[in-house]
DNA sequence: CTACGATCTGGAGCGAGGTCTAGATCAAGT
DNA sequence: ACTTGATCTAGACCTCGCTCCAGATCGTAG
């Protein structure tokens, strides 16, 4: 099996903006700021191919940074990874914080979710039917 | 048994701010960018007395705030609000827009959630059993 | 009266997360 | 060879949402 595959072509960094949502100009802010795991290869003339591998590593960040992993963590975990085996343990802390964040993220937003759903019945109710009690009027 | 209940007496900014979450600075700050419905009373010597309906339009507030509605948005809700009745209609429009923003959100954040849980099953296994796929291994 | 803490105003500063510009270079099509 | 479009670098700039300061004033407790 291994050997076989084809080898994907690397990709040129407005490939890789396409694939990953991300712009050309925040790709290349992320390297700067080391949130890459290894350095993007060049191409004898300077221009970025990145791999397979780089594309994947993206997606993640990207679905991280959805979900509001600040940089600086993001970052954290990219040296993590950047320094190899061994530390896996500390790898899954990262994430599991992180998704307990998001848990508590999603939780917070439904709250959100069922007031404003609420108050959205409110104008229904009052628009539907004249007066209604609840809404702001700052003339009573 | 209108007229009969105790009115409430105004609140300092402070006590907002206690009560609410906001701070004092965030206050003043939200006030000055035209986010508060009316303009808050004052005592003689100057300071804010918040009334019980202030504080209404803040918790909201926060709750929007919480699930990401920009400061633009609700500005232009306490502008429809400010004007009075009449315009009902807008405002529940643009409630319903940002509730299903909200929606969008969490369903955007449950599939974060997912791919990191995922991830995360994939580290675990890793140092429950030794060597695992799926692993970012640069030396590899 | 004196202290002391809370509040006042206007405006500067900050951190996050990019975005954009200028001017040069590379690479592909004709 | 020439044109066109993508990319390169360094660094300036931007928006958002506050946060913090300086210096003055208020108001309450002793």
């Amino acid at each position: 099996m291994a050997g076989t595959e084809t080898p994907a072509p690397p990709l040129s960094i407005g490939d890789v903006a396409e694939q990953t949502g991300l712009s050309v100009h925040a790709l290349r802010f992320y390297e700067r700021e080391g949130l890459l795991v290894g350095p993007v290869r060049r191409t004898s003339g300077g221009r970025r191919r990145y791999s397979a591998f780089d594309v994947d590593w993206l997606l993640i960040c990207v679905k991280l940074r959805e979900s509001g992993m600040p940089l600086a963590d993001l970052k954290q975990f990219a040296e993590l990874v950047r320094h190899g085996p061994g530390n896996e343990a500390e790898r899954l802390q990262l994430l599991e914080a992180h998704r307990r964040r998001v848990d508590a993220q999603i939780q917070a937003l439904e709250e959100c979710r069922s007031v404003i759903a609420w108050k959205v019945g409110v104008y229904a109710d009052h628009l539907a039917r004249g007066k209604a009690e609840g809404l702001w009027d700052p003339t009573t």
